[in-house]
DNA sequence: TATTGTTATACTCTATAACTATA
DNA sequence: TATAGTTATAGAGTATAACAATA
């Protein structure tokens, strides 16, 4: 198999990477809005304050204050008190939250699995290995 | 070689998709914003009107209006009359909006090239495969 | 005094509705 | 009258600065 220099890789796969994704948030209908989602799937596995939310998400506590007051409206959200530190609110997804963060994610892979379909048991394969080395690529 | 189900693989090659996508995103330092970007590189080939930017970006006339007045401030692109329609514009880049785009191009590839560096020959050979499947799948 | 969270205010990007110019 | 583009205005999301409550 011909080998392309690493730089022509670099950007092919950077580009197909890229371009699977937007049709991705384009396509797969959004139930909440892409900055919210991010914000409920960090809240999947513990409750986090709004001051430790922002820092992950990178954006400033007062616009974490208003992302979560939007996810409190639509019940996918709920704000506790912290009773050790009066100071600190804890924020915890709802059943609904849940279940609206699985029900996104479904959609998406669905995107990708209608695509799937398509190719041939080699192309799978090979698909199978890239996903292991991306995934990794991704978390380093 | 184990091979996951179909849905399997698709949740995982689309979350390993979405996260490097995100983080090219965030890490790759931004000339330009995300929507002027995008505007940029569809008048790579040829010079559009507004109204047929707005069409291919989905977003409203009087959106891309601004961004378009946005990235002329910016001298990054030009507004041009149609000599043959006087209510149509043309947008071209100029040539310092085409060296941005592909500054911003570079940045990004140069991310992915990093990462790869760390690879084995065998997987840069999966990820050769896999990139132009993955590229075909992005445009069907 | 330091920290957490919110409110006040402003800037950007989005939209719909209304307006101007041209076909 | 229909179309292209812009301007007017409003609704979100972002930010910084200022404020209230608690440690």
């Amino acid at each position: 198999m011909y080998s392309p220099s690493l730089a022509h890789l670099a950007s092919d796969l950077r580009l197909a990477c890229m371009r699977i994704s937007r049709r991705i948030r384009f396509e797969s209908t959004q139930l909440v809005a892409p900055h919210q989602f991010s914000v409920m799937a960090r809240l999947e596995d513990k409750a986090l304050t709004p001051r430790a939310l922002a820092s992950i998400e990178c954006v400033s506590p007062p616009s974490m204050t208003r992302t979560v007051s939007g996810l409190v409206e639509r019940g996918l959200v709920v704000r506790q008190d912290d009773p050790q530190d009066g100071r600190q609110v804890f924020v915890s997804l709802t059943a609904q939250g849940l279940l609206t963060l699985k029900e996104t994610r479904r959609k998406r892979d669905a995107w990708m699995a209608t695509r799937l379909k398509g190719i041939s048991a080699e192309e799978r394969e090979v698909l199978v290995g890239a996903s292991a080395i991306l995934t990794r690529l991704a978390s380093e």
